[in-house]
DNA sequence: CTAAAAACAATTTTT
DNA sequence: TTGTTTTTAG
């Protein structure tokens, strides 16, 4: 009858069985954390006779909210009420149902960073797009943690126009009645502080609320929290202080280093057996990670001792890394096996490799579908559609393809929207007879194609719909046109767009739904590209977060590109040490590390030395191939070299620094520059050598 | 208004 | 170097 907590160990059945009080779950990497959530989950429905749908979990990403719910399913069939969300998909769930108390559109569209820039510079156009950035990016902090327009901002941003900005931005949110994400948490904050009769009813609903990766959320996400608890409800996070690498985004460590001061008589469980990875992978983790200072403090360990020493290979660039990762999958363990980046550019040459030598993979995140062009646009014409106020959609949609409504005519659109309440649908049928002749003709047809819209909704499949849209628009003209010149595959995507949309009803509550899946999940159309084959997976650090592999290949492993260090800061570095350190925990069995001497970044070649993290990991635990410092030795005075880029040139000066050697170079083009020759490749030639 | 030319940013990481 | 935004000329 409890034969799935048999299968857990003591630390892990204590907190399934634990009742009461606020729980806090510091659960090391590896150590099944998910799996006693789900157990939880299960035990609460199956042995204590709680209601699924009283049960509310929440995770980081959308895919985490799924995989999570299989799992429920799995081990308890009747679970299927079990409401398993991100934070975002909670609140934009909980706001869609109380559009009225608070000033949302009942069709409330989400925008996203780039809809935000693009609200903001329609209300600056003054201001270049890029110059809105800074911005859009404060206003989106702001949000993180909890603050409004009239709040002290000082925190954010000394930019003096800030706080006006914001405002100007909010009101005008507000007035289309709309949310950006940050609004989804926010705006649910607000929505059960000033409704007692909202907030009664949700806490009634829900009883028990699961929080996964807590190290990750936000202030405004722990405010969410605070007023979801109701005196019953029973609250248990689980998260890990040593994986904490969304602190650009607003995640907050002290939510989870202060949760027991706020919620007193806080059970605190640690699970430290890890079960993942080998006991070498995890002594070098642990090495790495306890150079941070301000952790909560915790000691993995494993049966599986010894283990394969991890690898560390120095290479010349890019190209040569690439390689070396393919000849380590030559032995065509493609499933098994992760090549880990610190950015998405890093893709690139593995990719390329790759398909030339036909190494089968997939890759995780990067490309992102919705952000393409054509998606966005059938996005923005169906956001418009279903939602008539949404300025951003109407400015994307209203001039493409080109059909002569250009700035003027929108000034006269808006115009006209004041007089309906911002109804922009509206506007356009009204504004038609104002329209200049050019834009007459075009702007009537937008309004009947609109209307023809409307009336077709629910005759036909979903997919078909908006084909009938795209079409009507000439919006499937224009990518067709666009495919032609620049042989893009614009159409195939919009083609999978309708494929998912097959998923949904063909009605309005239809379309809503597939719109505000799309919104929250971006990566859901990526994850239908797989189809199940062997593959290397390609993916940043970022983004394997719950994940694990047997073989893990940490690439670019070179200081200033990771640890990124733009401005050196202790706390940052402290981040991006933990990113390294969750990059480590992927592994299961196999660790191997690469850095490159040089690297080509816009063109242009870059001398990286080794990243300062390899030095952090204990010498007896890491088998170094490629000697980073072999044969550079001696670069005398006077000692003529060849650079791949700057070309000849003569030693002029040299010092020894600790175990680097640093020599400044005089070119013969006039250029002077300093060399560590251990991390450049330079030769060191004869006078005869040249030409 | 559109299309071509010029200027300019981009490499952190994502809901 | 690339792709995108802004300026300009028609």
């Amino acid at each position: 009858m409890n034969s799935y907590l048999e299968a857990l160990n003591e630390q892990q059945r204590e907190a399934v069985l634990h009742t009461g009080n606020p729980l806090l779950i510091l659960a090391g990497a590896g150590s099944g954390k998910t799996r006693v959530i789900t157990t939880k989950i299960a035990y609460l429905i199956d042995q204590c006779g709680a209601d699924p749908r009283s049960i509310l979990a929440v995770t980081f990403t959308n895919k985490a909210a799924r995989e999570m719910y299989e799992r429920v399913i799995l081990l308890s069939p009747g679970a299927e009420g079990v409401m398993i969300r991100t934070f975002h998909s909670f609140g934009a769930w909980l706001l869609r149902r109380n559009t009225h108390c608070i000033n949302l559109k009942s069709n409330f569209t989400i925008y996203d960073d780039e809809d935000m820039l693009t609200l903001l510079h329609s209300l600056y156009p003054e201001k270049k797009r890029n110059d809105c950035k800074p911005f859009a990016h404060w206003i989106s902090r702001a949000k993180d943690y909890a603050l409004r327009p009239g709040d002290n901002l000082e925190e954010i941003s000394w930019e003096p126009d800030f706080p006006e900005i914001y405002e100007t931005y909010q009101k005008r949110l507000d007035e289309i009645g709309c949310a950006d994400f940050g609004d989804l948490i926010l705006k649910s904050v607000e929505l059960l502080r000033d409704n007692p009769e909202v907030k009664n009813r949700v806490q009634q609903r829900f009883n028990v609320i699961l929080v996964d990766e807590y190290q990750d959320s936000n202030v405004a996400q722990f405010e969410l929290l605070k007023q979801l608890k109701g005196e019953n409800t029973y609250l248990c996070v689980v998260g890990d202080d040593d994986q904490s690498i969304y602190r650009f985004r607003g995640a907050e460590v002290r939510n989870i280093l202060e949760f027991p001061d706020f919620f007193r008589d806080t059970r605190i469980i640690k699970l430290e057996r890890n079960y993942r990875s080998t006991k070498n992978i995890l002594s070098i983790a642990s090495a790495v990670v306890e150079k941070n200072s301000g952790r909560l403090g915790k000691t993995l360990w494993t049966e599986k001792e010894g283990g394969k020493k991890a690898c560390l290979k120095i290479l010349e660039n890019q190209n040569q890394e690439a390689e070396y990762c393919a000849q380590l999958l030559s032995d065509r363990n493609y499933g098994d096996t992760a090549i880990l980046y610190r950015t998405n550019a890093q893709s690139l040459a593995f990719e390329s490799l790759f398909l030339r030598l036909g190494i089968p993979y997939r890759i995780v995140g990067a490309l992102r579908f919705y952000e393409r062009e054509e998606i966005k646009d059938a996005i923005a014409l169906m956001n418009f559609f279903v939602n008539p106020y949404d300025e951003v959609a109407f400015r994307r949609i209203i001039n493409k393809p080109p059909r002569g409504l250009g700035k003027k005519s929108i000034a006269i659109i808006l115009n006209h929207s004041y007089r309906v309440q911002g109804n922009l649908e509206k506007a356009c049928e009204n504004a038609v007879d104002d329209m200049p002749k050019k834009g007459r003709e075009s702007l009537s047809a937008v309004a009947s194609c609109l209307k023809k819209a409307g009336t077709i909704l629910g005759t036909v499949a979903l997919p078909d719909f908006i084909e009938e849209l795209l079409k009507d628009f000439g919006i499937a003209e224009y990518h067709r046109k666009q495919d032609e010149i620049t042989g893009t595959q614009k159409i195939l995507n919009l083609q999978e767009l309708l494929n998912a949309a097959s998923d949904y009803e063909n009605s309005f509550e239809g379309l809503k739904e597939f719109l505000e899946n799309i919104e929250l999940d971006r990566a859901q159309f990526l994850e239908q590209q797989e189809d199940g084959r062997d593959r290397v997976t390609l993916i940043t650090m970022h983004n394997t977060k719950g994940l694990e592999f047997r073989r893990v290949m940490i690439t670019g492993l070179d200081d200033g590109l990771f640890p990124s260090l733009r401005d050196g800061i202790e706390d940052e570095l402290e981040e991006e040490r933990r990113i390294f350190y969750v990059s480590i925990t992927r592994a299961q069995e196999e660790l191997y590390l690469t850095s490159c001497r040089m690297r080509r970044i816009w063109g242009k070649t870059i001398p990286f030395q080794p990243s300062r993290f390899i030095f952090e990991i204990p010498e007896e635990l890491l088998v170094v191939e490629g000697n980073p410092g072999t044969d550079f030795d001696s670069f005398a005075r006077g000692t003529r070299i060849y650079h791949d880029e700057y070309g000849y040139g003569t030693v002029i000066q040299e010092e020894q620094k600790g175990r680097d050697q640093i020599i400044a170079v005089h070119f013969d083009n006039g250029f002077t520059a300093n060399f560590i020759p251990r991390y450049t490749p330079l030769q060191k030639i004869s006078k005869y050598d040249e030409e």
